[in-house]
DNA sequence: CACGTAAATGGACCATAGTCCGGTAATTAC
DNA sequence: GTAATTACCGGACTATGGTCCATTTACGTG
């Protein structure tokens, strides 16, 4: 049924040439957001003031980013790809080459930074429809990380079960409360994190 | 600065006599609008609708429920507070009775069967601004109570924060997510479950 | 280079959550 | 019973996310 190029090659990008006027107004709409969200907090950035901002209509930030949560996940891809990058290729223990047990307490303690560092904007980016986030590719990325680690360190129960659990316990909204509402410190929640882990995952 | 009415007894109630026919709007919009969720799901309810339906002015709406969260909380209200009734001063295992860790497992049993059968309505109830959710005194009210099964158990950790864990585990958005976009059956989800506090907590 | 096509654009338009306030009706004091 | 008070009512209004489409612009081709 789907209309393959028949060429020799399948194509591997959905689009072929983004056009120059696209590329250069993607970036201008980028920098613009990432000014206001820098003054204002991502909160209290609206998509109207962005389009103003940076100079471009409504129809291209939506045509561009689908919505508001993509916006807002586009401004942290930069740290999201090199967050992933760290623990597909990086060095261990968050990277390959240490046990899993140990690179999964690493991968914790790395989101729990990941978001004392971009909190809000995380909040911002997973605040769309319930249950948008889990069923976002980012949420796949690391729920299929965690499930190798999972397996990797011979943990007998349902992997897919328990990486969506450990996920919950790094859910930016949830560290977001217990570090400003709650009250408990970074190193509080690294040390919870630790033990969590180290009381469900084998040690290899 | 509270002007208390130095009666012989405090009051328990923040209005002294709600207006005859404010009750009776209250109960009309309830009505309405438990009508259009069952007709139509809890998503594509308006607060313009519900206002209509139940032959009043919005104003009246935002005013007895505070927001669209509010009235959707409101809808559940009745099972909530048959629900924490039952953990507080029900019977054994779910309420008093039992040794805490298979309280504990009950306690998430329900939930999940809460979430099967309130799903949609408990995920519009909690889809509001980021952590407005964890702030609400519902949950403070089951992380009490898990704490409460937590310490009780002897549990050696910071009860606090496991509580946060699990109760992610029995989150809405999480358990819907399961149930029909990965396929888990309820069963499994309840063994998951008991595994997984069984696993962490010790036994009694 | 001229031209045709497909993609990009922008802003008017829509839907919906939530606010505000002048008017009104229920309660209370006398 | 009547007047004063207080709470409630309703719908017009605002703010914001998101859609649509007629128009414009870049790009590949002859």
């Amino acid at each position: 049924m789907e209309g393959d190029g028949a060429r020799g090659l399948p194509m591997l990008e959905p689009v072929r040439h983004e056009r120059a006027d696209a590329a250069r107004n993607r970036a201008t709409i980028l920098i613009a957001a990432e000014g206001l969200v820098a003054e204002q907090g991502a909160q209290n950035v609206t998509m109207d003031r962005v389009a103003r901002a940076a100079g471009v209509g409504k129809g291209t930030l939506f045509r561009h980013f689908g919505d508001r949560c993509g916006l807002m996940r586009a401004l942290l891809d930069e740290r999201e790809r090199a967050f992933q990058e760290g623990f597909i290729r990086g060095s261990a223990p968050f990277g390959p080459g240490a046990p899993a047990r140990t690179r999964l307490i690493a991968f914790g303690e790395r989101m729990l930074e990941h978001v004392e560092i971009q909190g809000d904007l995380l909040a911002a980016a997973e605040n769309g429809e319930p249950g948008a986030r889990l069923r976002h590719s980012v949420y796949a990325a690391y729920r299929a990380h965690v499930v190798l680690l999972l397996e990797e360190s011979g943990y007998g129960g349902e992997a897919g079960y328990l990486a969506d659990v450990l996920l919950g316990a790094l859910l930016s909204e949830l560290v977001l409360f217990q570090r400003r509402e709650l009250g408990m410190s970074q190193a509080q929640l690294r040390r919870n994190w630790g033990e969590l882990v180290r009381a469900l995952v084998p040690e290899d």
